[in-house]
DNA sequence: CGTCCAGTTGACTCACCTCAAACGTGGTGG
DNA sequence: CCACCACGTTTGAGGTGAGTCAACTGGACG
């Protein structure tokens, strides 16, 4: 009776032979792949998109998944409104597009030009997984969760100021210079905030007025006062 | 060369003795386990909570996972400027409180008065699971994830009616009999929803007056125009 | 120089928040 | 049995902040 049993791995690779191919899949291009900070996208070829170009539709089916080398990706919804809701924005070493299911419930498109990483999608995600792999899966997975639920704090503040201060924080937490190069528009903030495109602007100026951020260009935003930043934002 | 390899299963068991054991977890007391629909939490003690019980704390550390059998658990968050942020309700037969990290980042109270099943938690979820463990992680974990943006979708809807039509809809497909019994109080809905009780009742009262529902009492609504409902609800 | 488009600013409106009071039900005690 | 209270809920009146509509700005591009 085995204490254990045998999980297929993609290829007919041994652990070896995978962890060289792993090596091997780092792309030219400054490309940096760390096992537990960016799982999951191992390979593929890289794929470039013009801005607001359609990465996948909702609706289409589930047959790859993506890393964002450079530039923003969102995820978004269209309402039978007219308005679009924006879930997420990616950037460069975020994952996006693993689904649970078939379908894709949210389409991507390129907030700006950019260019990610696809990686072909095998069945249903887990099965044959290594524990590895499986561990990359829950962990990516609960990496959605946990930014689902901050968007919806976000949603929850009251005042436009709260929303957009909190966007901007976390904006610049994530940026790894710290330095805030909005690759989007203002309709995309508005869309993701929930806010119109005039509050947005609005907000901002505000901002800058009361000399918490400036705005050499309307995509870049650098933070002078990131207590007070942090204090609006809650 | 091998073209799989081994991955250990918890406690030394086979596929065959961890089956046998999965059958005998179900508890005495009607609780019928699917792995399918309600993985995850297959053994545990009960445990009783009156209403607006604290079952874990933000913070607290995250020793064990659990599932709703009677009554309603909201997980939540405390602002800073004393609001509250409820971020899910969990039905009966719905899993709560298991997460990537060793800490709580929500608290999760009662609702109502409730009984949920324990799991106690060992190491980091993942490591010596079984592939059809992984496979439930996973799956939870993009539930969580789907009803975290499902919540982010209802915030961005603009107007109250939407929002509590949604709400409405909602925990109509959630609940088993399709009728709504609201265990939770105006001010938990106001505080999922981002409004004040004032609104939330003012919304209620309205949908009555045109015939969307009716409210025999406070925790019970019943829907009498269901298409209606959904349009408001988008 | 003119066009185009994203962004900004202004004036006005309206929906939700705030504050306040009334209501209704369940529980307790006279 | 009724009086009273406590609490969650409902309703009302007025204020405010974000939405709406519209005009303007400024940079990119031909």
């Amino acid at each position: 009776m085995p204490t254990s049993f045998a999980i297929p791995v993609g290829h007919g690779c041994s652990p070896t032979r995978a962890a060289v191919a792993q090596r091997a899949w780092v792309l030219p291009q400054n490309v940096e792949e760390s096992v537990t900070d960016a799982p999951l996208v191992l390979s593929g070829p890289v794929l470039h998109f013009e801005q607001d170009a359609e990465i996948y539709a909702e609706g289409d089916a589930t047959r790859a998944y993506y890393k964002v080398i450079r530039g923003v990706v969102r995820t978004c919804k269209f309402l039978d409104d007219g308005r679009r809701q924006i879930d997420a924005f990616y950037l460069p070493g975020e994952v996006f597009g693993l689904e649970a299911g078939t379908e894709h419930r949210l389409s991507a498109e390129a907030s700006s030009e950019c260019a990610i990483i696809s990686n072909r999608r095998r069945g249903d995600a887990i099965s044959g997984a290594t524990e590895l792999f499986a561990r990359q899966l829950f962990s990516y997975a609960m990496r959605c969760f946990e930014r689902a639920q901050k968007h919806a704090h976000l949603l929850c503040h009251t005042s436009a100021v709260q929303k957009v201060a909190g966007f901007l924080i976390d904006m610049e937490d994530r940026a790894p210079d710290r330095m805030i190069n909005l690759q989007m528009t203002r309709q995309d903030i508005a869309d993701y905030l929930g806010l119109t495109i005039e509050t947005v602007s609005r907000t901002l100026s505000q901002l800058e007025r009361e000399d918490v951020i400036k705005i050499p260009t309307t995509r870049r935003i650098v933070v002078t006062n990131q207590a007070k930043l942090r204090r609006l934002g809650i």
